[in-house]
DNA sequence: GTCTATAGAACGATAGAC
DNA sequence: GTCTATCGTTCTATAGAC
């Protein structure tokens, strides 16, 4: 097994740093140091700091966008439409497969996608791409299909609630580590409890307003 | 009226450029430049930068605070025991009331809230003191009673997404602030639509697990 | 109470040798 | 591709005059 790259064990770093600091609260040189490189490798490989946060954001994201797209390519190509449980499994599942509870690896990355999405700045959170708004559009027009009488704007809502539901409630978690809440059966748990909360909030009748 | 003191003037200005830029991108010289203060008046009003942003988050705090406590009182001074329709306003209400979406100064507080909590740093969270844990406690029983056979830790669970849902709502209209989200019908409508959302969400059926 | 002035340290970025 | 060295900036905190 060939060792790691430099850029890969920057990325490392860098990705386990800025979740356990933040951005503004990582310096470069902390990221090398941890990294066992130079100062400049930062530089060279990423070009700057906001860069290379955009190249750590994008690698975490990558994985859990492709899984909530196969999740609804697999709903859709059956023939029963599918329902509101379904496709709240399908949107909130990868978020617990990629971010397992029981894994100290994937609290971190829950942290992490909360202190990038929560960053006043438009320099940190400025990294989306085209892929993130297709899923969530794809998403969208499911959710439209399977709640009928929910107005475009009250169900754009809903998503926002079920996205913060589901990155918060880990960060919570993560803040406070107990040992407890970073077992498997606890990450498991805790991904049932989220599917019954989500499922009945998604299905509530429209408030018409 | 007799002016605002430096004091008042440094607060202010630190309550808005915090939400604006973070903890950590706002420097103590551009809140006193705002604020038309001395650099040095932060350190001797306030003794650091982190003791400023603590005083900022009680003051913002507080008055929520004391109308979820106050509602909670109403509700439990009533006949019969309250329904979970009852709990879900009572705590959340006063988020709204406190952070009305047509006012910007509401935007940016709701702004300020999410970014301190999701902080990853000590000294940003660590300001909270024995009245929030009160209160927080006191739902915690509330909902206990009026949801039987959800496990506390399950209860605990979807206390958290409640936070999570009114919380981040607001600061994602805030970021992309088109002058529609702002308006205070808008802020009207995700009142009702967070209530409708929330209490089906903690009326669910027990997972179990 | 409010100011000036500055200490003292850390930062991101880059030029240039190897 | 990886290093050393450093430039120029910005930061918080504080000492001391008024």
């Amino acid at each position: 097994m060939a060792p790691p790259d430099t850029r890969t064990q920057i990325l490392d770093a860098a990705e386990r740093l800025f979740a356990e600091r933040g951005y503004r609260g990582t310096s470069v040189r902390a990221i090398t140091d941890l990294a066992g490189a130079n100062l400049a490798a930062v530089g060279y490989h990423f070009g700057s700091k906001a860069e290379l946060l955009a190249a750590v954001a994008r690698r975490v994201i990558e994985p859990i966008n492709a899984a909530q797209c196969a999740g609804l390519d697999r709903l859709l190509a059956r023939t029963p439409d599918p329902a509101v449980t379904e496709l709240v499994e399908a949107f909130a599942g990868p978020l617990f497969d990629e971010m397992p509870a029981g894994d100290e690896g994937g609290a971190r990355t829950s942290r992490l996608i909360v202190t990038i999405l929560s960053d006043p700045a438009e320099e940190v959170r400025g990294w989306t791409g085209p892929a993130e708004d297709t899923v969530r559009e794809r998403y969208l027009a499911a959710f439209g299909r399977a709640l009928p009488g929910l107005s475009p704007e009250e169900l754009r809502f809903r998503m926002r609630g079920m996205l913060a539901v589901t990155a918060v409630d880990r960060v919570e978690v993560y803040q406070q580590h107990s040992p407890a809440c970073l077992s498997p059966a606890a990450g498991e748990a805790a991904r049932h409890w989220a599917i019954t909360f989500l499922t009945a909030a998604m299905s509530a009748p429209p408030t018409g307003t």
